[in-house]
RNA sequence: GCGAAAGUGGCGGAACGGCAGACGCGCGGGCCUUAGGAGCCCGUGGGGCAACCCGUGGGGGUUCGAAUCCCCCCUUUCGCACCA
């Protein structure tokens, strides 16, 4: 019956530990200890104000959800954590804080459904999180813990927001905006995925026009863009900020009507001016009531109440079969003088450039594609090798290698990148256009018409406009409501909270309203770094000092998945405030690093799909310290993998014998003589070498290899004679890693202090190098033979050793060598 | 379509242009045991009795020497996607 039961718990089972060593390693003994005396002595505490060496080593706090943390998250805190580790190890102050970022939709939707008032919901998810770090043995020192729906910090939330608004980065626009029917509520860009919402995968984004709240970060696209270069940062993460900023650089051309009026024109490609064939604007463009003839008008209204319909998302991304029609109008193409035709057409996007473009069917497909369909004429401006201007366009050629001009009076046969400059400036002597740089990057939409979040603190007066709340009436406090539930009116639930949004004019005193939307969640998290050092101060943001000692933050660890949304807004957020003469640096981040993203059979983790695993049961049948290494063991920590849990015991197996190594060494050798290894060999070079290895290794986030270094070590310890001076060097490089592991057995090496105050050891590197070389000797490139040599042996040496081998002289048939190649202490390539 | 990264044993993964498969799991054999489910020792890419031969997604190339560098192709993951 025993028996039978083990045998169902078998994957996860590890035997009785009385059984598995007389020693016993219990890691929920040693954990329970070690984490009280931690809080105790305040091991992880740091003296802001008095550190010499400061490290801000930040990690990306979690969005504390209700299933609690799962694997995920613990991969990304237990990566940080042991760099930070290592990092005090090696002699710096590292402050390791913590918080919880928790207002946003995800918080008020699963409120919603569970029935409870998130601001009873939101506190147990922080609780259960907090309980789950703790357990995890994180160096976080909790003092300067933050929780962004605290008052006391959304406060300053808000406070962030009048310093924008007051430099005029801060505006209302008039949008059209992504609008979930399900969340009820306006998503930003990045939340529609493929036309659906991303918190609801069955739900189509519709369309809609509402006044919203903006910071207009694209007035920092330059130096968002320009800055990464310099910033040392996961190159995976630098690109897709370049990427999502998309710069390009052509002209603004002005294309003129008989009308007199002037449509302007954003091109990449000056030099095709001589193909453009017609023009396309936006069906929203403002010119073109004025530009539709009569008889077209119609026609016209009737295609943009169509696309005004559509949603944003769909006309994005759905179908790309082209639509468009004629306004009867015509522009004169400044080149070529001739008449040709303007069109409107929803593939021409107002938000980017001018909304309006020159088509080149011959060589834009987009275009092509439209004249295709609509019978306009396609033109061949630049011809390649073997090409003249009557080689015919079957598609089009948008790239030309080697092109040159044609059908281009005055600069046929001139390369396309010169004529590019040569008509941008011929146009710009005209006073029919410009360079200029367009950038993808859109404003940052922060209205939500939600209720989970901090109110946007702004007035709202007749007289006066928008007003913001002076800074002594801040926080605008969320007023606790009973029905937060958003509504289909497009406006925030505190809409319906009249008693709380009827207040005077700051500025006049007459009768005025609140604004009552609140703002996006990552508005909470652009700023909490800064937040960190002073978050014991209610009286500042950030206090100056403070601020000037630990920041920009040392190192930041978190997932790829924040690349240019988080991040971007953080940097945002920091140049503005930089601007305004608040912060001393621009760049809150110099050193980025990603780490890799868990999964679970291929995908990634969620609720949704039902393969979340939470560490708890982990945490209960083999020890944070053994699932923390496990978890960095499974491959390189930048690229991260798949969950598994077998192999586990490995981890725990390898802690088993350091832990026997301890008792045995304790036993044995008496405390207090550190000193000189018994064995000034072998094990002595060895032990340099692991330290050299995971020294890198850690420094480098390559803790895999730095576990199977450790581990390696060990091995070859076991089968020597152990000794406090080959043990305790392990224990420090261990502490990382193993934190409440490496406490006991430091502790049980004889020191009364933490290891967490030891220093981290160095190593020699004369005892590094091996002594004994191993050289490969090959013949014609093919290995034929290894011989054993001192390290450092001369080539005269090597190769006459190598000669000597019958294995090799059986190739060489006792030929002298053709050429001999020598690399020192790795190999002798003989070829005959 | 564009951009980025990656393809190595049964599995996770190692490997400054220089011994492919470190380390771990799993598996096989042995020791110890009433027992093995712990521990310890040995073995473990494929083929061959052997000498050896073949092996890092596929095909070319550079090199004395390529998993690693270059070109083409295939596959996977991630990001962007009518951005003019």
């Amino acid at each position: 019956m025993y028996a039978f039961v083990r045998r169902l718990r078998a994957p996860l089972s590890y035997p009785p530990m009385s059984d598995a060593h007389p020693t016993g390693y219990d890691p929920q003994a040693v954990e329970r200890k070690w984490q009280a005396r931690w809080e105790e002595r305040g091991t992880h505490r740091v003296d802001l104000a008095g550190a010499r060496r400061p490290y801000f080593n930040l990690m990306m706090f979690p969005y504390p959800s209700a299933e609690g943390l799962h694997v995920g998250n613990l991969y990304a805190f237990t990566g940080a954590d042991i760099f930070g580790r290592f990092q005090r190890l090696r002699g710096h102050d590292v402050f390791e804080p913590l918080g919880f970022d928790a207002f946003g939709i995800h918080s008020e939707n699963h409120a919603l459904k569970v029935g409870l008032h998130p601001a009873e919901l939101i506190p147990r998810n922080i609780a259960t999180f907090r309980r789950q770090l703790r357990r995890a043995g994180l160096m976080v020192d909790w003092r300067y813990e933050v929780q962004t729906t605290d008052p006391a910090y959304y406060k300053w939330t808000q406070w962030v927001f009048l310093q924008l608004f007051k430099a005029g980065l801060a505006v209302r626009k008039r949008a059209a905006v992504n609008w979930c029917p399900a969340c009820k509520t306006v998503l930003a860009n990045e939340q529609v995925i493929n036309g659906f919402c991303e918190r609801h995968p069955d739900t189509k984004v519709e369309q809609r026009t509402l006044d919203q709240w903006f910071f207009t970060i694209t007035k920092y696209a330059a130096p968002l863009l320009d800055h990464l270069a310099q910033l040392d940062w996961s190159h995976s993460t630098r690109t897709l900020q370049a990427n999502w900023i998309g710069r390009s650089e052509g002209a603004e051309l002005v294309f003129g009507t008989p009308g007199g009026q002037r449509i302007t024109v954003f091109t990449t490609r000056p030099d095709t001016l001589f193909g453009a064939t017609y023009v396309v604007l936006a069906p929203e463009h403002p010119l073109v009531d004025e530009l539709v003839t009569a008889e077209c008008r119609a026609d016209v209204n009737a295609y943009r109440r169509r696309a005004a319909a559509t949603d944003l998302v769909t006309r994005r991304v759905g179908e790309k079969e082209k639509t468009g029609v004629f306004t009867g109008a015509y522009a004169r193409n400044p080149a070529t003088g001739a008449s040709i035709p303007i069109w409107i057409a929803d593939y021409v996007l107002m938000e980017y450039g001018t909304g309006a473009i020159m088509a080149v069917p011959g060589h834009d497909e987009r275009d092509f594609d439209f004249a295709t369909k609509f019978r306009l004429p396609i033109v061949r401006v630049i011809a390649g090798p073997g090409q003249d201007a009557a080689t015919p366009l079957p598609q089009a050629e948008p790239d030309v290698p080697d092109g040159r001009l044609v059908n281009s009076p005055g600069y046929d046969g001139r390369p396309w990148l010169e004529a590019k400059r040569a008509i941008t400036r011929w146009l710009e002597e005209k006073g029919l256009g410009k360079g200029v740089v367009n950038y993808r990057l859109h404003d940052w939409c922060i209205s939500r018409q939600r209720y989970w979040g901090p109110p946007i603190p702004i007035i709202h007066c007749d007289a006066c406009g928008p007003v913001a709340v002076p800074e002594q009436d801040l926080p605008v406090v969320l007023p606790k409501l009973d029905d937060y539930r958003p509504d289909d009116s497009g406006v925030s639930p505190l809409a319906r909270n009249e008693a709380w949004y009827r207040v005077p004019c700051p500025k006049c005193g007459k009768p005025a309203r609140r604004e009552t939307d609140v703002s996006d969640t990552f508005l909470d998290s652009a700023w909490y770094f800064l937040r960190y050092p002073s978050a014991d101060r209610a009286d500042v943001a950030f206090d100056p000092a403070l601020t000037a000692k630990w920041l920009p933050v040392t190192t930041y660890i978190g997932g790829n998945e924040h690349a240019v949304l988080h991040l971007m807004y953080a940097r945002f957020i920091t140049m503005a405030l930089k601007d305004l003469g608040l912060i001393a640096f621009d760049e809150p981040f110099p050193r980025f690093r990603a780490h890799g993203m868990i999964v679970k059979d291929g995908a990634k983790m969620s609720k949704s799909r039902g393969n979340v695993v939470v560490p708890d049961a982990y945490f209960d049948q083999w020890g944070a310290d053994t699932f923390r290494m496990y978890l960095m063991f499974l491959g390189p920590y930048q690229e991260g993998g798949d969950f598994r849990d077998a192999g586990i015991v490995g981890i725990r197996r390898f802690l088993d014998k350091v832990w026997a190594l301890v008792q045995k060494t304790d036993a044995k050798t008496p405390r207090g003589q550190g000193g000189q290894a018994e064995d000034g060999g072998e094990l002595l070079r060895h032990l340099h070498r692991t330290i050299q290895r995971v020294t890198a290794d850690t420094e480098a986030l390559a803790y895999n290899t730095a576990i199977a270094a450790m581990m390696e070590y060990v091995n070859a310890l076991q089968k020597g004679e152990p000794s406090r001076a080959l043990l305790e060097p392990l224990t420090v490089l261990l502490a990382p890693y193993a934190p409440h592991f490496a406490e006991e057995c430091w502790e049980r090496l004889g020191h009364s202090t933490s290891v967490m105050e030891a220093a981290w050891p160095a190593f020699d590197p004369a005892l590094a190098v091996v002594e004994q070389v191993e050289l490969v000797v090959q013949v014609n490139g093919k290995v034929r033979a290894r011989v054993a040599m001192p390290r450092g042996t001369a080539e005269a040496d090597a190769v006459a050793a190598a000669r000597a081998e019958p294995a090799v002289a059986k190739f060489t048939e006792g030929k002298p060598p053709r050429k001999v190649i020598f690399v020192p202490d790795r190999l002798v390539n003989l070829v005959v």
